[in-house]
DNA sequence: TGCTGTGAAGTGCTTCACAGCG
DNA sequence: CGCTGTGAAGCACTTCACAGCA
């Protein structure tokens, strides 16, 4: 139950998968299972088992031979390797359909990441109360930025406005984004994006029905 | 110009990326741009000139040497390759905030992928009307998947709730499941599910601005 | 005995480098 | 001459197989 890092380099597919594991492992607790090893909870995440404990492994020794993981502990060395066992404020672009949806959703859902700003570009919508947060003008983005430290920027505009918000957002100081934006945005290399774009997934879907010859 | 399929497995990742491709080359058309070469095209989709070269070679000769790929003719053979040249009619269950902002997002965006038809398990929704759908009973999805030949089915429910709106699919003859809801489900191996939980791609960013050593 | 942690082997995707054609 | 199409090389992630510990 010792927790040194391996210093090694990290895979993304590996961090990505923690998330999953996180969110099933909660799953778990919540129906009074204290102990689970990597096969079942592999199972329950659609990874083989030795997937599991290598991505653990990268993080420390959680596990108890001949027994498995306690899910409580688990829990918690996961998120507190990466960071997400406290609160990470993030500001929003973009307050139409697919924000409102958004503020609400990542809200409720998790208690690592709040949505605590709100910007559009548009003047009509400055001033509004949306979900209990006033929508503000993008030029404020910066002042709230510093203000309250944060470091995430979610883009949720329009594609064709996804660039610009972007750039409000890189200005302000903000170096870490989430596009759900169907667009393809510059920033320099000192930022990181990370893109939503489902309609990838759709394609994929599509692919496979095609492919196993089953409709047109 | 030839464009003879060579039969050989296709990695999911350059399904995905054409998805990107199509996107990118709408706005290169958009911009009135009718040849591009693979160098341009890549660099607007944040992949290496090589790998675009490569995942359209699967499909088929579409460039021409010395000059590079026309840009309308190339995303009519994409988009016929992928048999996204057409409609492709969805049912979505889970009338939420999520819910309600995909239909409109999806339907508004693109006319190869179109939410026809709504359903909620909350009998004090169904009956309401949204964005011109009126929400029906998780029943009734079986009779209307076979009258428009539907094949592709959204989830869009609270976690809880995605096993039993994906059973409802599923029995209803659904093979392919876009799953936003933040849970893993079980299908028969026939099924094919996409997750998209963009809780990975926080756990990801988080992770990156935690390791480049800035933030606490 | 059972399950973890891990080097070694395997697999699949990406990048290179260049032949070949317009 | 420039850019595509493509085998070969490289790289990264996944799976195997088992030593080692509770």
């Amino acid at each position: 139950m010792s927790s040194e890092p391996k210093s090694k380099h990290i895979p993304q597919a590996t961090v990505k998968r923690l998330a999953t594991y996180v969110q099933v492992l909660k799953n778990f607790e919540r129906d009074n299972v204290e102990v689970v090893s990597s096969n079942p909870l592999a199972e329950a995440c659609g990874v083989q088992g030795s997937q599991v404990r290598k991505d653990l492994a990268y993080f420390g020794e959680f596990g108890i031979r001949g027994v498995g993981y306690h899910v409580k502990s688990l829990m918690q060395s996961i998120t507190s390797s990466l960071r997400v066992d406290h609160e990470w404020p993030m500001v929003l672009v973009g307050v139409g359909n697919l924000g409102r949806a958004m503020i609400n959703h990542i809200n409720r859902a998790s208690s690592a990441f709040t949505v605590k700003a709100i910007f559009d570009c548009d003047p009509f919508k400055i001033g509004d109360i949306v979900s209990g947060f006033e929508v503000m003008s993008p030029s404020e983005i910066q002042e709230c930025v510093e203000k309250m430290h944060i470091d995430i920027g979610i883009i949720t505009t329009r594609p064709e406005r996804a660039q610009r918000a972007c750039d409000h957002l890189v200005n302000a100081g903000i170096t870490a984004i989430l596009n759900f934006a169907p667009a393809r945005i510059k920033v320099p290399d000192t930022v990181n994006v990370e893109y939503v774009d489902f309609f990838r997934n759709l394609y994929s879907l599509v692919f496979d029905l095609t492919q196993n010859g089953r409709n047109s």
